[in-house]
DNA sequence: AATGAATGAGACTTCATTCAT
DNA sequence: TATGAATGAAGTCTCATTCAT
C-alpha cells in the first residue's frame, strides 16, 4: 500500500480543486475537471465531499491551518520586537504573491457559492489577518516604534488593503518578481506604521 | 417613441447585467435573472447581446467611457498642480468604493469568461490608470513635489495596488464610511509619493 | 400552425409520463423516458415543469378535475334517487378499473415523492371522495334506502376500500373483464349498504 | 458465538430493509440506509444479497413462510367448520392491517423491479390466498353455510380485494383502529359469502 | 465474514442560445 | 423589434455494486 493510496485520494482532490479554481474559478471548475486533475472518479469525489463546495471549504480550512503556523511564529517574536514581526509579516504576504495558485486563488473569491462553511472560512481568515495586525500594531506603539496617531484597528485595515491589492496585482501579472517587490513593500508598510 | 423604448432597452439590459454580476458574479448570473432585473424577454436580451460574454463587454466598456472622462478632468489639473490632480484621483478612487455596484462588480472580476473582448477591456482599463498615473508621477517629479527615487511606473503600480485593495476592502464591508476613509487613503498616498 | 403544436406539448408530456408511470412507478420512470414518450426534448420537459415531481401533480390535479365533473354528475341524481347515484359511483368505478393506465397508476401511488403538491392533491381525492359516499349514504338514509345502523361516513370508507381493492385487483391483473365483474361489484356493494 | 452473530446479520439487513421499503417504497429506499439501519457495512450487505432485489425477495418470501404457518392453522379448522375458519383469516388480515410495517409495505409493492425471483413471490402468495380462500368456500358450499349462486374462486377474489383494499386502508391512514373495524369487516365478509 | 474506499453509469436539472411567430 | 417556446449540451450528484484488505 503506497503512501499515494492511503489518504491521499483526498488531499489530491483538495490539491487539484485548489489549482484548478485558481486557474478558472469556483464555478467554471466543473468537478469531472478536478476529477481528471487529482486522478480520480467522480465517486471518489463525492466520496469524500458531498459537494463541490465542501472542497472549497477544505481549501479554505487548510488554508486557515497554514495561516495559523505562520501567524505563530510571527507572534513569538512580536513581543520583544513588533517592527521585526511586522516585516516577518510582510515576508509572508510576498511569499504568498509569488506562490503559483494562491493569487489566482485569492482574485477569484469574489464569486462563491453561498454556502454557511464557505462564510465561516473566509470570515476567520479575515479575522485572524485583523488580529494578527491589530496586535503587532499596539506593541509597536508600546515599544515606541509605530505611529499613535491611528488607531491599532485602522491600521491593521491598511496593511490588509495593501496586502489584498498585492496579491491581486500578484494574480493579474501571473508571475511576480518577488525581489523587485520586497524592498518597496517593506519601504510602504514602515512609512504606513512609523510614528508621525 | 420616448427615450426609454428607443435603446433604452439596451442600457437597461446592461444596468441590470451590472447589479446582478455585481451580487453574484459571472457565472452565477443567468441571463434569465438578467431578462427579469431588465423587464426584458429573452428574445430582447439575445437580439442585442449575442452572448452572454458580450453584456460583460458592455459593462466594462461603458465603465471605459467613464473612466476616460473622469481621467481628461483630472489631467486637466495636472500640468498646474500634479499633486492636485493626484488628490483628484484619490477621490475617484473613493467615489468607486462607495459606489453601491462598483466594488462587487471589481472583486467578481477574477472569475470572468476567457473572452478577447472581455481581456481587451480589462487591459485597457489597467493601461488607463497607469497611463494616468505615470503621467502625474513624472509631472510631480518636474514640480519637485513627488519622490525621484523610484521609477514614475513603479510608483504608479503600487497606487494602483492600493487602490484596488481598497475597493476589495469595499466589496468585503458591503458599504463603505468613505469620510472615514477619505483623510487616511490621502495621507498615505502622500506618503507614498513625497519626496525622500 | 397544427393543433399539436399549440400548447399541446404540456399536455403531451402529462400523457406520456401518466403512461409511463402506470407501467413502471414514478421513480423508475426517467425525464428522459417520457421526453421520449412525448416526443418533446429535456429542455421542453423543464420549460413546462420545474421537476418530476411537478408533473406528477398536473397528472393529479388533471385527474381532480375529472373527479369532479363526474361527481357532479352524480350528486345530480342523488336527491332523487341515492340508490342510483350510487350505482353511477359503481359504474364510475368500474369504467376507471377497465381504463388501461388507471389501475397500474393508482397501485403505484404508494411510493411517491414527498412534495407538498403531490400529498395535497392525494389529499384532496380521497376527500372528494368520501365527501360524495357519505352524502349519498346520507340521502339513502333519508330516503329509507339503505342502513341507518352505521354512520354515513363508515360506510364510505368500505366503499372506498372496496374500490380501491377492485383498481389494485384491475392493475394486476392487467385487463380486466368489466363485464364479469360489473353485476358481482353492483352486488356487493347493494349488501353493504342495503338496510338490516 | 451468540445468535445475533451467527447468521443475525442477514435477519438485521432483512428487517432493516422490510422497514425501510415499508415507509419509502423500494427505489426511494438506498442499499445505503438499510446498511444504516441495519448496521452493517455496505460489503456486509452484498455479501449476502448480491443485488438490492435479492433482499425484496427475501423479504417476501419470509412473508410466504408466515403466510403458509397461518393458512396451515386456518386450514385445520376449516372440514370441522368453514365460516369459522373465514373468520380466523379475516382476523389475519386485521392483523396485518394493524401491523406497523405491513399496509406500506404492501402499498408499495405496485412499484417493484422486474425481477424474476420478486415475480414468483408475489405470485405465490397471491395463488397462496386464492387457494385457501376458495377451498375454504367449497367447503362452506358443502357445508351449507356459504352461497352457491357464485364459483368459490370468485367469492375468493372479492375477498382478496376486499383485504387489500383494508391494507391499502390501513396505508393510508397509518395507525388502524383495529378494534372499530373488526366487527364491520366481519360482517361484510359474511354478507359476501351468505347464502342467498 | 466484514469492511469501506472506489467506481462509473445514469439520474435530474440548468442554462445559453435559436428561431418561428 | 419583441416574444417565449424549444433545444440539447453540460453540470452536479446518487447509487448499486466491486474488490482489496
Amino acid at each position: 500500500m503506497s503512501t499515494e493510496k492511503r489518504g491521499g485520494r483526498r488531499d489530491a482532490i483538495i490539491e487539484a480543486a485548489y489549482s484548478c479554481m485558481a486557474k478558472d474559478g469556483y464555478d467554471r471548475t466543473s468537478t469531472a475537471q478536478i476529477c481528471a486533475a487529482a486522478g480520480v472518479s467522480s465517486g471518489t469525489f463525492f466520496h469524500y465531499f458531498p459537494t463541490k463546495a465542501d472542497v472549497l471549504v477544505a481549501i479554505l480550512e487548510s488554508g486557515l491551518e497554514h495561516t495559523r503556523e505562520v501567524f505563530a511564529r510571527i507572534r513569538a517574536t512580536a513581543t520583544q520586537d513588533a517592527q521585526g514581526a511586522l516585516e516577518l509579516w510582510c515576508e509572508h504576504v510576498l511569499q504568498e504573491a509569488s506562490d503559483d495558485n494562491l493569487p489566482g486563488f485569492a482574485s477569484v473569491l469574489g464569486a462563491v457559492p453561498d454556502h454557511p462553511g464557505v462564510a465561516a472560512a473566509l470570515k476567520t481568515e479575515g479575522a485572524l489577518v485583523r488580529e494578527l495586525l491589530t496586535e503587532l500594531i499596539a506593541l509597536g506603539q508600546t515599544q515606541e516604534t509605530m505611529r499613535t496617531d491611528l488607531a491599532p484597528a485602522r491600521v491593521a485595515t491598511w496593511l490588509t488593503i495593501l496586502a489584498n491589492g498585492l496579491l491581486g496585482h500578484a494574480a493579474e501579472e501571473g508571475s511576480i518578481q518577488i525581489n523587485e517587490l520586497r524592498p518597496e513593500f517593506v519601504d510602504i508598510v514602515g512609512q504606513l506604521v512609523r510614528p508621525r
